[in-house]
DNA sequence: CCTGAGCGG
C-alpha cells in the first residue's frame, strides 16, 4: 500500500515527507520521483507506511492541507506495476475527492 | 534544462 502525495513544493525532500507522515504512523518508505529530462522534482511523492490504518489517518489529515506554501494532495496511490498479469485491470479513475 | 502537471524504477 502506498500513498500518493501531489502538489508539493519543489523544495520538499523525502526527509520532510518522512517527518510529516511519521506523525500519523511509522513510515515504511518515502519515494520522491524526479523528471528524467530535467533532473528536477515533479512536485509529487509516494509514501509507504507500515499500517494502512495510519495511512488512512495521514491521508485524511494531510489531504488538502497547506504545507510548504502549497496545498498538498494526498491520496491512495496506484500500483506502479500495471503490467499485464499484474493486478488485472483496475485501470479505473482513482481521482476522487472533489472538495 | 529550474518548473506546476497531479501517479514512480
Amino acid at each position: 500500500m502506498s500513498i500518493y502525495v501531489g502538489n508539493l513544493s519543489y523544495d520538499v525532500t523525502r526527509e520532510d515527507l518522512e517527518s510529516v507522515f511519521n506523525e500519523y504512523g511509522r513510515v515504511n518508505r518515502v519515494s520522491l520521483p524526479m523528471d528524467r529530462e530535467a533532473d528536477r522534482p515533479r512536485g509529487f511523492a509516494f509514501v509507504e507506511m507500515a499500517a494502512k490504518d495510519d495511512e488512512a489517518k495521514a491521508i485524511e489529515a494531510l489531504n488538502g492541507a497547506e504545507w510548504m506554501g502549497r496545498v498538498m494532495k494526498v491520496n491512495e496511490a496506484r500500483p506502479r506495476t500495471a503490467a499485464a498479469g499484474g493486478s488485472g485491470g483496475g485501470g479505473g479513475n482513482y481521482r476522487r475527492n472533489s472538495f
